[in-house]
DNA sequence: TCAAACAATGCAACCGATTACATATAAATT
DNA sequence: AATTTATATGTAATCGGTTGCATTGTTTGA
């Protein structure tokens, strides 16, 4: 391990005979600074090898340059998506970002949230947790004025600033569309349902049965985690229904693919005996049989969103607090897994 | 954006009438402290809600406690287990990391090392993207003696320690697998063969061809990226071979299933007149029609391995420059994509 | 020619935790 | 009782940039 000691200001000083005040400034272009010594300043920088050290600078300007990023999960297309929106944006802007994930639980998410807190992150992204109700664990931003952005999974009591798309309306359309194609027997697989997304989009579901004059009915409704085993089990579940359902709204691409393989092995033909849609425009829609309708929901671009308005609001170019809400666009992508009676 | 001055060690030395020193070591229960004294630090830590400053401390003690990873891309299945090792045995030993992606843009990655390099990160994870040949972005790193590990995408010139797996071994055996289902003519599609990993696979399905007494067709190597284009390029390069494959390897699980909805698109039966094997045991595999026979290459062990093996040697409990490459088990995963024979 | 205005740089305190070394008690030893 | 040893705490320098406030030198204006 060599070990040669780290260059720093003073010695580039002391090399060039200026003061490291005046090194300090030629470095971050300050305006009093000579054009000449600035140069000299930069060639030496090369010459020795400077790198400035973030800690003293933070230490001093007791500020990180860093978001936190909180995610309930990373084995998701839609949340890498998420991701990558949020990292293009942060690293134009010159943020570094801190990814944890809390693995579906609210445990783990407090413990996210107190250690970014303890590395004093300028700003918090985050998306809650299955079991997520409380948010005490995020008190302590708001409390010293750290801003946080929510996305996806949130809690809409208005008093944070939150990115999401209209999920009772893609509910609504999405069952609308099963009925549209001659569903009448509509059943929902979901997950938790006191999580704003799933509770909304089974509002959106039974809004749009409502209006078409079809029947909630209760034993239509699946409730799971997002995992494969959650699809094989609501495909048995659904088998088991009386009447079958002719037509299925599953809350997650993933889970879908899951479900329609286990209803296929079973003998049910998609979409002639059952149609389906799935939520996020996962890449696997398009590689399965038949094809998977869905509902697009355009990660990127909420990262990107999230990740703006949040550096903007430490910028001082815009306040989160004015914003309560910001909805993406979002809507369907019709496919083959529901196509019973042509494109409408 | 309330601003309550932040708690430091000299307030709760000042309440406690002892001083700062005291304090310090109280918090990390060094042994020369009373337990009457810790138990009041600690106390008064609560009551005023001090929090730890991480720069102050770095800025001292001239570590940091992170490790960096730089990853070619992360909506990869693959990668995204890597890191959930990686994160699973860095935060169980109280280190953090960084997480930077090059989409698979060499210079993008040489950037990203710039950036870990200059937030001093203790060690760094890495898998080099498509087109990095030379290394040069990571000497800075051996030159101060901080420790590297890379794993998958590597240059094996023996200087760096490296987690793979038998890349060779696997191409062989996927082959032979082939072979053995009856297959002749055999494509295959790959990505770069600069990478070793690739010009590894391709060298064990040469390997395999050989043994077996076929011969090598330049013709029937496929070269492109990962994407979802390539492999619809990929499929209709194969429709143009004469003789027509009729089996194919492919190196990715994703760019397996599209190439594969393409070839039935245009009326190859699978694995009847084409068997197919794709790689890395991606949940795809199982949800695409035929399930896709594979190689299983393990990400969380592969992340657990490359973190543990980092950060033994940064705690003195193992010497990186010891062991040059740890290869990880791996092996054939069998389902219906390739059997015409039945199992082996 | 002298003062005012400006340009370029230096001085020194500061951010908050760590730690080598010194010091003050208390306990043990001769 | 005097001396050694152990225990508990304090002092002050240090890590490396940043920045308000001087200071010096130079140019402009009357």
């Amino acid at each position: 391990m060599s070990n040669e000691k780290e260059v720093t200001i003073y010695d580039i000083a002391k090399k060039l005979n200026i003061s490291p005040a005046t090194v300090s400034r030629g470095l971050k272009d300050h305006p009093a600074i000579s054009k000449k010594t600035k140069k000299r300043i930069a060639e030496m920088v090369d010459e020795m090898g400077y790198r400035s050290n973030h800690f003293a600078r933070n230490l001093r300007q007791q500020q990180t340059n860093t978001i936190g990023v909180i995610v309930h999960e990373l084995k998701s297309s839609f949340i890498t998506s998420v991701l990558t929106g949020i990292e293009k944006v942060t690293t134009e802007a010159g943020y570094d970002i801190i990814i944890t994930h809390s693995s579906e639980s609210s445990i783990k998410e407090a413990a996210n949230a107190r250690n970014l807190f303890n590395k004093r992150v300028d700003g918090l992204i985050a998306s809650l947790s299955f079991d997520t109700v409380n948010l005490d664990h995020y008190k302590v931003f708001t409390e010293k004025g750290i801003p946080i952005v929510f996305f996806d999974r949130v809690e809409q009591d208005g008093s944070n600033t939150v990115v999401v798309i209209d999920n009772t309306r893609c509910g609504y359309i999405a069952t609308e569309h099963l009925i549209n194609q001659g569903c009448k027997n509509i059943a929902h697989v979901t997950a938790n349902l006191k999580r704003n997304v799933y509770s909304q989009r089974y509002k959106g579901y039974s809004d749009a049965l409502f209006d078409n004059g079809l029947p909630l009915n209760e034993d239509f409704l699946v409730v799971g985690d997002l995992s494969e085993s959650a699809g094989v089990n609501a495909a048995e579940q659904i088998l088991k229904m009386n009447p079958l359902p002719d037509g299925i709204f599953i809350t997650n691409d993933f889970v879908a693919a899951v479900c329609m393989r286990t209803l296929k092995e079973n003998g049910i033909r998609i979409p002639e005996d059952m149609a389906v849609i799935g939520f996020n425009n996962d890449a696997i829609g398009k590689l399965i049989e038949p094809t998977l309708t869905t509902i697009n929901y355009p990660g990127i671009e909420i990262g990107e969103i999230a990740a703006r308005n949040l550096i903007n609001h430490l910028k001082g170019l815009g306040d989160i607090h004015q914003m309560n809400t910001i909805i993406v666009r979002s809507g369907l992508i019709v496919r083959n897994s529901s196509l019973r009676k042509g494109r409408e």
